[in-house]
DNA sequence: GTGAAAGCGCTAACAA
DNA sequence: TTGTTAGCGCTTTCAC
């Protein structure tokens, strides 16, 4: 058959409105074209970002973007990875409840890339939390401030634990005094909870697990009686939607969300098509602090 | 076979990690157990609520939600819809940018429940507008207004043609003066592109289209040297998260965001069920006034 | 290069 | 009831 004849085919196939049917084409081929997205909460702002790069990148690619959300729930994540399992082509994990032996299981049936946690063995896109941090307590430090709380996220969390870990460790060399509050919730009600507990000892610079946190944080002392920054110093991270539109407007660590989302569905298909994973390292994606009006000199 | 049997093979089937393949059994039946969500941007806190009540839904009908984001693009919402037309049984269509027979010629495919918009012919769910506005028009004439501005939305919006109808009508009524300004984007900024547009004939109200628009207004006012609400009260539509974050908190109208989720895809998936579709008739959740901060007695 | 046929893993219709 | 078989619409292999 000639090109020409070819392409009048297909003229008349967009005009008979022909689709190939795509379960059939997946029956055939196992691949199905589209990936899983997993999230805990959609209602988070960080992930909107991380959605939409992710969407992105898939349309690109010409693939679809099935999105799931956990609720938080360790059951709920079990029974939506078990329903896409055998649906997408891969997998990108965010903010997984599940235990790193049950990820690398996933990781063995279908291509998984998971966000901002290190598996070993596993691929995994991250924020550079280290620097992020490292970068908060050097702007706290310029300022002047010798004292700084962390507000902790969840105990579980790996980025908790990064965060807190790079926060004193900068701390440290600035020599800088650092304390920790928490663990709360991850939330805007887990920021006010944190300010309460902050009240008893105060310092005159907090940095937050993330942007919710800080945003619940300034809200809670204002409730107290205090006002930010004049009172304290508070910085976020995330750099979320949010962080621009609340008075005042949070000093936050950039996280690079939209990138986090691209590259990590552009791996996870890469990986799909048969590349390589360099399976053990994380590829590390970089922050900015971007300094707004909740960050001031201390008195 | 007897029913033990059945069960011990069951056991075994788990056991053995099988799994009955979708493709195989869509192909077969022509059911996939998917529905889609389409949205112009995930970005927006709107759809939050939404996409979470969607997904929830179709979860616990033990079905998974494709999402897929338009950008707004009118090209990429065919692009998506071209794609994901044969791989689910359902559509949810939000804030579609596309013709009003151009949605019916995809309903004759595929089950369609189009969200906050009516098309005759195919079932949608939609917002209580008319009340919702009629409830602003009512605190604002309570606390003591005698004119209100209203800040548009899209030109081609469904939604925004509603909201000013019901809001005229009901100052019409309580024999209040309105006037509008716009079009404007949705958006933060198109708040504040409105508040300037605003500044050159003031009024001690302002009804703005969403929450975000209304955001951005406070932001613009307070940019040109004015203050919420002491200068103008200012009230918003949706009642998205951001409503209580932002300083001052805004008066709101609560949209059922959740509920219409919720019940879109249930509407869908019953649908696509068979139920027959009590077509022209639009489900038309109710709204509710959430009064907070933004909105005082005028001077 | 072109065409025919087998088979992907399931469901449903049909016999037994 | 139980077992058998014919497809669902594609891709791919294999013979021509």
């Amino acid at each position: 058959m000639n090109a020409e004849t070819a392409e009048r085919i297909r003229a008349v196939a967009v005009e008979l409105g022909y689709r190939a049917n795509p379960q059939a084409r997946a029956l055939s081929t196992t691949r199905t074209s589209m990936i899983a997205v997993i999230l805990a909460d959609v209602t988070n702002p960080v992930f909107f970002e991380v959605v939409r790069g992710a969407e992105l990148a898939a349309y690109e690619a010409g693939y679809t973007m099935l999105l799931a959300e956990t609720q938080e729930s360790a059951e709920r994540e079990r029974a939506v990875l078990e329903r896409a399992l055998s649906t997408v082509d891969g997998i990108v994990l965010t903010s997984s409840r599940m235990s790193d032996s049950a990820i690398r299981q996933i990781a063995k049936v279908k291509p998984v890339i998971v966000l901002n946690r290190v598996v070993t063995g596993v691929p995994s896109v991250v924020t550079d939390n280290l620097r992020g941090m490292r970068r908060a307590a050097e702007h706290l430090g310029e300022l002047g401030h010798e004292q700084i709380c962390y507000l902790a996220g969840p105990e579980a969390s790996w980025a908790d634990g990064m965060r807190w870990r790079s926060l004193r460790e900068a701390a440290m060399e600035l020599e800088l005094r650092v304390r920790r509050v928490g663990p709360f919730a991850p939330t805007v009600n887990g920021g006010v909870a944190a300010a309460a507990e902050w009240g008893r000892q105060r310092t005159t610079a907090v940095v937050a697990y993330n942007d919710q946190m800080a945003i619940g944080f300034m809200r809670g002392v204002r409730a107290m009686g205090g006002q930010v920054p004049r009172d304290v110093s508070v910085i976020g991270f995330d750099n979320s939607n949010m962080a621009e539109l609340v008075t005042p407007a949070l000093t936050t660590v950039a996280a690079p969300l939209h990138s986090l989302g691209v590259t990590a569905a552009r791996n996870v298909l890469a990986i799909s098509r048969g590349a390589q994973a360099r399976a053990t390292e994380a590829v590390v994606l970089p922050t900015k602090l971007v300094v707004r009006e909740s960050t001031i000199a201390p008195e």
